[in-house]
DNA sequence: TGAAAGCGCAATAAAAAGGTTGCGCTTTCC
DNA sequence: GGAAAGCGCAACCTTTTTATTGCGCTTTCA
């Protein structure tokens, strides 16, 4: 069963994945890293990223911890499980609507 | 192990699935409909949703057939596991990432 | 202490996304 | 044949998104 998130909410995180410099931010973010480190592997600026590492916070798919003069960012995996959880419901209610389209018409 | 999808490819997906009508539009094509068939539910022209289904076929979420004076169109479960798949290689990979990291520190 | 590293904020600018309206074409059906 | 249903195409406008640049603040460290 998927978690009470709403259909905006749900969109919100799809969104924020939909942008292949975010995939690769959190292709990276298994472990906690900087904003610069991040940056350095990227074509554009640091504060383009920041901007993006943003986009990812404002969907709770990160969450950045400040400790000095740096900005550490690390994954949130549960939401992408919340994610996954509605794929699920999706992909299984067209199974169910499938089987009962072939049932209908295995009755003829 | 996961499709071999590239990166441009699965932003792309999310990016379509990163909007409330067309998560909304989703949960009704498990069956065929027609493009007015689907504006009737939705507060937009149906020309909007006619753009909207585009972004969903670009995408192959969707696929849509001509049949006389209507155009049907129904999911594509098989994109949407792709997707999935992806999230699961994701949220494994920070798992690996957790688990290196806790041996690590037990290891001391 | 003073330079450099690491950021944040704000103002733009450029491009992409979302939505509307108007028009015309083909198909359906009486 | 003629009206209506179902669409596609294209122009246009508005809002959002992405990225840049400039500046200044705090933290680090030699």
């Amino acid at each position: 069963m998927s978690k009470t998130m709403s259909k905006v909410d749900r969109a919100a995180v799809f969104a924020a994945l939909g942008e292949p410099i975010r995939l690769q931010l959190l292709d990276q973010l298994g472990e906690r890293r900087s904003i610069s480190q991040l940056a350095k592997d990227l074509p554009i600026s640091r504060q383009a990223v920041t901007q993006h590492l943003r986009v990812l916070e404002r969907s709770r798919l990160i969450e950045s911890h400040r400790s000095g003069r740096e900005t550490h960012f690390v994954a949130r995996p549960d939401r992408l499980v919340e994610a996954k959880s509605w794929l699920d419901d999706v992909t299984q209610q067209w199974d169910n609507t499938l089987a009962r389209l072939k049932r209908f018409a295995e009755e003829k």
